[in-house]
DNA sequence: CAGCGTGATGCACACGTGTGCAGACCGGGT
DNA sequence: ACCCGGTCTGCACACGTGTGCATCACGCTG
């Protein structure tokens, strides 16, 4: 059996009030009996029971997080961020990973209510809005990474993906590339549309048109859904002398594929990744990518989350906030001045 | 405000109790009344208080899970198998990592037994046994995955490192290396072991002789100590033709340095990984290593800790269980005979 | 009509903790 | 002697759910 506050007052000699106050560190208790009940409290191993105390107090100390999928690395350091600021603060995590699975969702937010988690944070890119009304309905605080949706929400953390999907693609206007392509992934909603939407923005700024074709989505984020998109973009008639991947899984994949067929990068063609993932430095040539401040992003993402819940008891409504973080571009040797212009020097 | 049991049974006309069973499926309850019962729940979106049940009836459920660290994806791997393993059964994660700080690890049980988790599953390689105690001590179910302090667990389930390391050795040697070296994680302690156990028994087995120089550990698991590690190994005087890296991520760095090293992999020298991380795919070239099935592992562990919370209520002691799965040796194209065979051919 | 069994429901308590309120105790000032 | 204020502690109830037991209605049998 585990030991409880009444074991503790029963042995000390007071009353059980006494005891959970003594615990809690209430001034009301004098220091001699505090000091006592301490003590036995640490010979008798004491510890609290959570579901007692969230009972009680209408806190569970856990927040919820949401993601994608577990083992996609870039969800794992935002998650890392999460756990280390949510540590910190004394708050657990409940993570459940969405797979992109609406039934699975759902049973993830009922889990998420039923166990009154103080907030949740979301991560998933394909989170529904049904969904989320559902939850804010039910007055869960909420802060969504990475601008999913974030008109939904009030809370928002997320990086400056048009911008840096602007300065990734004037890297490579600059360097002399006319013919540039986009792959992104149909899944990741929101954030593939703003990457695009900077790509298109910085195209049209330099007087570039992009074809149709060159616009491509595929739907999923592994190595392998990279090289199926390359596949497709190297077999036009007209291939692209740059691909701006969505993200580093794909511009993986994509450099497997250009290897395959042949393709020296980068002096056939120039490749560019987004997010860099720890692997993104260790690909061969190393790729070239957009550095986002994932761990900052995670713990800010739980920070402001934190504030929220220090707020709301008063029910005071919080102004909508959005946090925008940026990033730094990250030029290695995955891109270069296309073989047209060299040969012309 | 939440609704509760109670509110529905002023609704419907009944007591709480009567709410209570209906809800649980108690056949104690009329159909009729049950339906009425599950209909106003359903009305006013009813959600039972996980506290409040976990409280009463001493099951919370919900599996923790120590692991190492999150954004190792061997380690997202196997937590993706136990996460699907538990969803199932209709089980919450509480994921925590230890990042190799025991004062971290103290925090992480606390909280644990805080909370009431129904089995714990531990994953973590630099987990102390004093604080496994500590948890058996308070009569939580434990399930080890990966051989880690196993004999002092009863419980545990992992991957035949011994056999695959000698497995990956014995294709090296067959491909003609003699001097090969062994790069280790010095935090991963018995999987490292294990993995340099088979690794030397091959390589007895074949008449080798291993230099004390071509064993070598490093303290973590990136690329950068892969890199790090290998530094060391290249620059002896006698370099060796191959390197049996403890897992990917080593393999990847060892990788990388060979290529600045101006070395050509697997030409000039033979590398191998293990575990077969999504990336060891798409290294160039991509690597050789041992598949060892993550997923199966996770959802094997999980699904060994469900049965050990059906069995424990009577009180019943399990029989200790050891669960071994094998992976398979994945060639790929990071190894092949060696130069100074291949010229006397 | 008494007695009994059966099926459905309510009563009351329990789980472990937190907290408003009352009360006990003590010392000092009139 | 009385009162007052301050300090400390205990009583009792609450949180939301689960469950043993008593209760009640009903129909059947002897």
């Amino acid at each position: 059996m585990t030991t409880t506050i009444k074991d503790i007052a029963k042995r000390t000699g007071v009353s059980h009030s006494t005891v959970s106050r003594a615990l809690r560190g209430d001034p009301l208790i004098s220091f001699e009996t505090a000091k006592r009940i301490r003590q036995a409290a640490k010979e008798m191993a004491y510890l609290p029971s959570a579901a007692a105390r969230s009972l009680k107090t209408n806190r569970s100390q856990v927040l919820g997080v949401i993601v994608s999928s577990i083992d996609d690395p870039f969800f794992s350091e935002i998650v890392f961020g999460i756990e280390e600021a949510a540590q910190e603060a004394g708050y657990r995590l409940f993570i459940a990973a969405s797979q992109h699975d609406p039934a699975r969702e759902q049973k993830i937010i009922q889990a998420m209510m039923e166990h009154r988690t103080d907030g949740v944070i979301i991560c998933s890119s394909s989170f529904s809005s049904d969904q989320g009304r559902q939850l804010l309905e039910y007055g869960f605080p909420i802060v969504v990474v990475n601008h999913q949706g974030a008109e939904n929400f009030h809370y928002s953390i997320f990086h400056d993906d048009i911008n840096g999907s602007r300065q990734i693609t004037r890297h490579l206007i600059d360097l002399g590339h006319r013919k540039v392509a986009y792959l992104g992934n149909s899944l990741s909603g929101r954030t593939t549309l703003d990457r695009l939407a900077g790509f298109q923005a910085e195209m049209q700024a330099a007087g570039l048109t992009i074809p149709d074709e060159y616009v491509h989505h595929v739907a999923g984020n592994s190595p392998q859904f990279g090289m199926d998109g390359s596949n497709y973009l190297l077999n036009l008639k007209q291939p692209p002398t740059a691909i701006v991947c969505f993200n580093d899984m794909l511009a993986i994949g994509v450099l497997k594929c250009c290897r395959q067929a042949g393709l020296n990068v980068p002096d056939d063609i120039s490749v560019t990744g987004f997010d860099n993932i720890t692997f993104s430095a260790y690909t061969h040539p190393p790729l070239t990518t957009f550095d986002q401040p994932k761990q900052s992003i995670g713990s800010e993402a739980a920070r402001l989350l934190l504030d929220l819940l220090d707020a709301n008891p008063n029910g005071a409504v919080f102004q909508p906030k959005e946090i925008v973080l940026k990033g730094r571009l990250l030029v290695r040797d995955s891109t270069a001045v296309p073989s047209a212009v060299r040969n012309t020097l």
